[in-house]
DNA sequence: GAGTGGTCTAGACCACAAA
DNA sequence: TTGTGGTCTAGACCACTCC
């Protein structure tokens, strides 16, 4: 625990208590340091943390101010399907159903200049169906796709290897699935299930969408973060 | 833009675009210093970033590497009703349904030591059912609540004003909805809904729990963030 | 104008892990 | 044993903003 850290924990405390409300200002970078013993850049490492994860305002000339609360984010976590299944203690496996095809995940076509191709199939845990998958993959930013063969490997697991770094975009909801999902998933009609969605970009560069659907008593979406800080803000 | 920023912004740029491979080992901050004309402290401030959101993976003596990629979480946005409905350009509006009453969330009566009191409500917007909330307060940790008025406002706008700074912790899942669900948000039987779970605390202290019903087709989790840097890993 | 935060420096010491 | 990251210092300069 560094001197920086112990500046910083104590403040936080006295914020999430309550001790110090919204608005209440905070020790000068100049007094905290003296008062702590250390250097100003010590005490300004603190107070930089505090005002990235968004406990604070920082104000030149005014001070640092406690800020405004809100329900802001929260972390759901949503990694890729073997990581799912393996830390349930269950056995991960993959079908390939449909694919590869050529169309585009907008339109449904292949009319327009972008080339996209498209696979379905199902993640298995224990052998059982566990999610189903429609994917896109978009041949311009991934030309090593037209190479690849996802009747063994998902290609989630396959891009994942071959993209390093992607970003990503998801939506959730709940749905009810179609029959072809119905009969891959083996549920019953009416059976409400979860549907997430993904977009995965690389340097601005469309490269893959994902849908998957899960059983909705099969799978939930479980926030994992600990008491603790909130993510950084921004930047 | 700082100097660090810029060293920052340099090494995130050649890692997500896959120069720099998983496992490369980047310069030295000696090296990273020199060659940026700064001094270590700043090209230190750079890699220490690039660490804590996991882009590399630092080793004394060993050097900085950079990190095998995980898709690791994404940040769903989970606001407060009023922010969700104002958002959408739509009027907010509560209207409760039953309570207070006295039991508890996990037992469902009140025979253990813990005081809990419990509402039902939905929530509106353009005066149409949104949201459904089942909600429970501690009234250990939250004493006021006993004298608080939830006939025209939500609990959790009157939590967000009363106790700030509190930690959340949610869960996503499709489910089909009870009859009483389905009559307060006036869906058909068999409509799949969104049910949101949280849990709130503050200081190690339970505060509340509330679980969300949203009809399927009225919303969706959806995450904002932009291609940019992933939250920071911990601590 | 004055005082604050934002940033950087040049140097230092230590802990720790790799060689 | 050695070299790296981790941390801190004392001082400095600048930009911005509040008074």
């Amino acid at each position: 625990m560094s001197q920086a850290d112990r500046i910083y924990h104590e403040l936080e405390r006295r914020i999430r208590s309550g001790e110090l409300a919204p608005g209440t200002q905070i020790p000068f970078e100049q007094d905290l340091a003296q008062s702590h013993g250390c250097a100003r850049a010590t005490a300004n490492k603190a107070l930089a943390r505090l005002a990235r994860e968004g406990l604070i305002d920082r104000r030149r000339k005014a001070g640092s101010f406690v800020a405004q609360p809100v329900i802001r984010s929260a972390i759901l976590n949503v990694p890729d399907m073997p990581t799912v299944v393996g830390s349930r203690g269950q056995s991960y496996g993959w079908q390939l159903l449909i694919g590869p095809l050529q169309d585009h995940p907008d339109t449904g076509s292949d009319a327009d200049g972008e080339s996209w191709l498209h696979w379905a199939g199902v993640h298995l845990a224990d052998a059982r169906p566990f999610a189903h998958e429609l994917r896109w993959i978009a041949c311009d930013t991934v030309p090593e796709v037209s190479t690849a063969d996802f009747a063994t490997e998902a290609p989630g697991t396959w891009l994942l290897r071959t993209l390093p770094w992607t970003q990503a975009r998801h939506r959730v909801r709940a749905v009810a699935p179609s029959s072809a999902v119905r009969r891959a998933l083996q549920v019953k009609a009416g059976a409400p299930c979860l549907q997430l969605e993904r977009w995965t970009w690389r340097s601005e560069r469309a490269v893959t969408y994902a849908r998957f659907t899960f059983p909705g008593d099969k799978y939930d979406l479980d926030e994992a973060f600990a008491p603790g800080p909130m993510p950084a803000r921004k930047d």
